[in-house]
Order: structure tokens, then sequence, then C-alpha cells
DNA sequence: TCTGGGGTCCTAGGACCC
DNA sequence: TCTGGGGTCCTAGGACCC
């Protein structure tokens, strides 16, 4: 027989938007919207409640938010100021269960079985953990409780904002019928309306449906979904057990420009910059990517990925930079205006790939290079030491005679 | 409505190998 | 030459999440 087990899903709310607050708190009670200003280009990554009010909500565009919510206040993204407060909530939720694995910057799972000497049952568990989380971080969160992930992370939606809610084991069909489906994670727009288009709207609909069915119209999704309807963890990422947070997959940066631009002395310099930040995260992490690919996007919002694999995998800007610039040449509908590039690693190398003897020294050269590089902009700013800089001022002869990939003179000129 | 940026996972076809 | 069956890698696209 298996155990029951109880997991918490706690969830912050609306994040973003209340570390704002706490670094301005003449925000609080408004409506705010983060993400950017009102006549950007750019979504809405948070909206305060009061802001929800007005039915300003997340992936809005910020044009149409303002349409909405034209008193609200527009404040730019900190991704920083998000990483901190995420540690600060690891950290206290480290500090209740060893078993934790945060699932975004603002969510988590805990794993709190066998804690009822310690802690109670798991109502009091939550108000504990609760109570800790709003004296360490000033932030308020709502936690979802019950036998099984997917079950938990669905009540702390229930739960929000800043509520607990336990779903009872054996309870979970009930509670979940009268749910939308929209609401079972990885149901999003499309499959939702492919539901709708079966007359299927409620979770409680999809229970009823055997699971070949479901199988055969909408692949191994599917087959899940017809135990998820029942409350089980059937099948997928929530069969797993919850763990040590494993590394990233791939690594990307991608950037939309103000205006689209047909410019091709401004597009290369984007992509040198991508590959510049793509390079540096890899060597943050250790990480050598064999998989480099393009993303482009034209006006019309059509958009092309271009991946190439390289021979060996690298860390390192240029190498990144000049398949990158490649891939563009072979792909642009030359003269077109772009609207978005990004730039995407993958396919890390096992561990100690062999580097051919002839390029080791030349490599090992770059790679301190780009150490050095990354501390200076460490102490003095990302704008200290730049690729794209260098290449926005004399990017002709660089690519005729001083071909980027091989350490060159002109660099030491550009770092000061 | 005029649509960001960072990710994960899934599907599907073709190459290539045994 | 009318032709098999897997396994794995590569590539492209898309749904979805926060």
């Amino acid at each position: 027989m298996k155990e029951v087990r109880t997991y918490f899903h706690v969830d912050m709310d609306a994040f973003f938007v209340s570390v704002e607050e706490l670094y301005d708190p003449s925000l609080k009670g408004k409506p705010v919207v983060v993400g950017g200003q009102s006549h950007e280009r750019g979504v809405v990554s948070a909206a305060s409640y009061a802001a929800r009010k007005f039915g300003v909500h997340s992936a809005m565009p910020l044009r149409t938010a303002y349409q909405k919510c034209p008193q609200a206040i527009f404040v730019d993204g900190h991704p920083d100021r998000y990483r901190e407060y995420s540690h600060r909530v690891h950290d206290v939720l480290e500090s209740f269960s060893p078993l934790v694995e945060m699932a975004s910057v603002d969510e988590a799972y805990l794993d709190i079985t066998g804690t009822e000497r310690l802690y109670g049952p798991p109502l009091r568990a939550a108000h504990l953990l609760h109570e800790r989380m709003k004296k360490a971080t000033q932030l308020n969160c709502s936690i979802g409780i019950a036998a099984s992930r997917l079950v938990a992370k669905i009540t702390s939606d229930q739960a929000k904002p800043n509520g607990i809610l336990w779903v009872i084991p054996g309870c979970e069909a009930a509670f979940l019928a009268p749910l939308d489906v929209r609401k079972v994670p990885g149901v999003g727009k499309v499959t939702e309306k492919n539901l709708h288009l079966l007359g299927i709207r409620k979770v409680g609909d999809l229970a009823q449906l055997d699971d070949g069915f479901l199988e055969e119209r909408f692949g191994k999704w599917g087959m899940a979904l017809a135990g998820k309807a029942r409350g089980a963890d059937a099948g997928g990422w929530f069969d797993t057990e919850i763990g040590e947070d494993a590394g990233p997959k791939s690594i990307s940066h991608e950037h939309t420009f103000n205006e689209d631009t047909g410019n091709l002395e401004q597009i290369e310099a984007t992509l040198a910059r991508l590959s510049e930040m793509v390079g540096r995260r890899l060597r943050e992490h250790g990480l050598e990517a064999r998989t480099i690919q393009l993303k482009l996007r034209y006006t019309d919002f059509s958009t092309i990925t271009r991946a190439h694999s390289l021979p060996r995998a690298t860390q390192l800007d240029t190498e990144i930079y000049e398949e990158i610039r490649e891939l563009f040449r072979r792909n642009w509908k030359t003269g077109a205006p772009v609207r978005l590039l990004g730039v995407h690693a993958s396919g890390w190398a096992e561990g100690g790939e062999q580097m051919d003897l002839l390029g080791e020294d030349r490599h090992q050269k770059w790679k301190e290079t780009m150490a050095a590089a990354d501390r200076m902009r460490d102490r003095f700013g990302e704008k200290a030491v730049s690729l794209a800089a260098s290449l926005r001022g004399n990017f002709r002869e660089r690519t005729h005679e001083n071909p980027v990939g091989l350490p060159g003179k002109n660099r030491e000129k550009n770092s000061k």
C-alpha cells in the first residue's frame, strides 16, 4: 500500500509587484503594472490587485493595459530584485523542510510528509510557514495542500490571495470536478479551445472520458489528463519526486527592437551583444553548448528558428557569434525589417570533452580573456567590455582582415 | 489587443547506422 | 530494386508556464 504523502505548493502573491512595493512603499494599494512603460512594445509581467480590477492581467500588451487603466503606475521590471527575493523565499522554505523544489522565481513545492510531530497537522504547518515567510520577507504567499503536487498547485491558485487551502485526501475528484479545464496546468488557450469543441468544459467532464479517446485526440497529454481529472499524479513531470533543482537545459537571450530594422550593422551588433550575454551565462554556469540557435521574427510576427550543432562545444562569445552570424546570413530575407532576434544555446557537452590539440592554445587564451572581461563587467558594469561596441566602431575592417573569433589587437582599445 | 523574455516539454520528419 | 525495423541524433515548430 502506497503511503499518503503531503505536498505544499507555495505561490507568492503578485510577486513582482510586491517586491517593487518594498522598494517604493508609495505604490502600495495602487494600480501598478510591472513590465515597462505604457507606450512601449512589451507585455505586462505582473499587475497589482488594484490594477486587475480594471481587467489588466499578465501577458497583456502594455498599450492595452494603458487603455484599460490609464491611471495605473507603470514600472520597469527589475530581474535582479526578483532573483534576490526569490533566494530569500528559498531560504525560508529550506528552513522549514529539506524537500524543497523551486518551480520558478515565485513558487515552490515542498514535501512535508512526516512533519506532524514538528509542526502539527498540515493546516497548522501551513500557517506556521505563512507567518515565517511574512516575517522574513515581508511578502504574502498562498499555500495549497494536497496529497499530490498537481492538486496542490491547483489548490494554491484557488487559495489566492494570501490564503491557505487543504484538499483532504480522497476529496480530490470532488474538488476538481467543478473547475474549468483551463485550471489544469498544461491546458492553455489551444487545448482549452479543442476541449470546448468536444463539449468538455469542466474537469469533471474530463474524468468521464476514457484514456484511449483522449490519447488519440491529444497525444501524450490526453493520457495524463484523464488521470489528472481524477486527481492522480498521472504521468509526466508531476510524477517525479521533489528533489534537487537541476541545472538549466538551455540558455538564451532575445531582443525586440523598439522599431523594426533592416540595418545589417544594427542587426549584427545586436546579435553580437546577445552572443556575449549567452556566452557569459554559459561561463557562469561552467557549461559548454553544442547547439547554437538563431531566432528571427519579422514585422508580421512570422518567426523562424535555425539551429546548428558544432563539432565541438563552446562557451566563447566569438564562436557563438560566428555561428549566429552565419545562420542569420543564410536565412534572412535580405533587407526585410526584423522585429526580434534571439540567440539560444543548448546541448551541453558531457564533462571533459576532448579539444583538438591545435585549437587548445588559442582556446585557452580566449577563456582567460573572457574570464577577465567578466570580472571587468562585474566591477564597472556591462558596458565596460563589449564585442558589440567594438563591432559598431569598425565593423567592415574586422570582418575582412581580422575576423571576429581570433584574439585581436583592437580589443584592448575598446576595453577601457 | 498588436503581441517580452526566460524557460520546459512534446511532436514529427529525415539522416544515418545496424 | 518495388524494400524492414529500431535506435539515436538533428532540426523546426509549437504549446505552455511564470
